[in-house]
DNA sequence: TCTGGGGTCCTAGGACCC
DNA sequence: TCTGGGGTCCTAGGACCC
């Protein structure tokens, strides 16, 4: 039915969709904490200092995207682009960035201050990260003055939160997504329905939201490079290749999106991830490591209230093979060693091998704490452990879903 | 680009149920 | 004791996003 109005659009009238995306966010909360920086290269990142090794750029600001560093780039590569001001030899000569670690506490308190202004101009606000946020404003401007809005609004959080942010405004969230990535930063591109199709067919198929580097290239190999060559492709051939995605990049490059503007609900799951300086097979290393996630996650799962009823692990093996398990309760629990021992008992697959990176997750969330299952509903499945070192569960005997022949072979005592 | 951490959604096969 | 169709849940992996 993508193809249907939904109820609530009125035919004939098009929605007001503003997407507002902050700019160099984590860069621009530390400009505004420290204003020395203005004008500065900063680099925003984890594994920069004296002794680490591994670590990613969070954000750069755009004059030190200007020396060759970007977002994801690994901090090695960054720091060879930009040397780090606080330890670049006195006599070296060319530019150098101010390095500063992630604190997101910070930057959720100048989040926080951006999300109530938004929440003050529109009624309906979907906030994706910390970042950025869609806005639907058809009830209260239209066409013609919207881009004093959106204009006035940049203005507003400047002023108010410290910090700059870009505005894409179009009749659909997909559009006005690209549109606020069109002119960053500062800045304010307004897309009027009539106008869509010609805004977009010019842009390069992966700056459509939700064509990644795979995708891309796949297209490409299919002659299509803008998105108006994916507008023109016919869409059962897109769907028969990238299945129920062909269709939505169909739709999001011909301008059409029905999603409707509201606020995001619970998380659907929580995880824990790290990544060891160097790959180790070091059973009590791992070990080690696998307690501390499932603390971390379980932390985070209690302070939310919410409750799980499945475990899992990750277990990234070198170069970069991504291995996940996970395993089913009977119903819903919050149980911190209990999530430790089935983490450690579900990694123990992987025992002997190189490990570069391990991470521990809970899904299937549920927040209705009298969802809780009674501690019988569950008996049989994993006695809560006397202790951590002997995790040797003898374990799930029967879920009740019963069938489930590797579930009860995993839990065999290999110790 | 030899890759950090936290998420979402989709797909595909298998088990199981009626 | 050859085997239909519809549906749900589970697991593992992949693509994508910030």
């Amino acid at each position: 039915m993508s193809g249907s109005r939904l109820p609530g659009t009125p035919a004939g009238e098009e929605r007001v969709v503003l997407h507002v995306d902050m700019d160099c966010f984590y860069a621009a909360c530390e400009r505004r904490r420290d204003p020395t920086l203005a004008g500065e290269p900063v680099v925003v990142g984890m594994g920069y200092e004296a002794g680490e090794r591994h670590g990613a750029v969070a954000t750069a600001s755009y004059e030190a995207r200007a020396h060759g560093v970007e977002s994801a780039q690994p901090i090695s590569g960054a720091l060879a682009a930009l040397p780090r001001a606080a330890t670049a030899p006195p006599d070296h000569e060319g530019p150098v960035g101010h390095y500063r670690p992630v604190d997101l506490p910070y930057y959720r308190e100048v989040s926080e201050e951006v999300r109530a202004i938004l929440h003050d101009v529109a009624d309906a606000v979907r906030e994706v990260s910390i970042d950025e946020a869609y806005l639907d404003v058809t009830d209260r401007v239209g066409w013609h003055s919207v881009e004093i809005f959106a204009g006035s609004l940049r203005e507003r959080i400047e002023r108010e939160a410290g910090v700059s942010a870009s505005v894409g405004v179009a009749p659909n969230m997909s559009t006005a997504k690209v549109a606020s990535d069109h002119d960053k930063p500062e800045g304010l591109v307004v897309v009027p329905p009539d106008a869509v199709r010609e805004f977009l067919a010019p842009l390069p198929v992966d700056e459509l939201h939700g064509v990644g580097p795979v995708t891309a290239r796949e297209l490409r190999s299919l002659g299509i490079e803008t998105a108006g060559d994916l507008a023109s492709t016919p869409r059962d051939r897109l769907v028969s290749r990238f299945g129920s995605r062909g269709g939505t990049i169909h739709d999001h490059a011909r301008g059409r999106d029905e999603r409707v503007v509201e606020p995001v609900g619970k998380p659907k799951s929580l995880s824990s991830e790290s990544a060891f300086t160097e790959a180790t097979d070091d059973v009590e290393v791992i070990r080690e490591r696998l307690r501390r996630l499932a603390d971390e996650v379980t932390a985070r799962a209690e302070s939310r209230d919410a409750l799980y009823k499945t475990i899992g692990v990750k277990v990234v093996e070198p170069p970069f093979d991504v291995n996940t398990r996970a395993r089913s309760l009977s119903g819903p629990v919050a149980d911190a060693s209990l999530v430790e021992s089935v983490a450690l008992d579900l990694a123990r697959e992987f025992e002997g091998e190189r490990v570069r990176k391990l991470g521990v997750r809970v899904s299937n969330l549920s927040f209705d704490a009298a969802t809780q299952a009674p501690l019988d509903a569950w008996e049989g499945e994993s006695p809560p452990p006397t202790s951590a070192e002997d995790d040797a569960d003898d374990g799930p005997g029967g879920t009740e879903r019963g069938g489930d022949p590797e579930g009860q072979t995993t839990f065999v005592d290999f110790s």
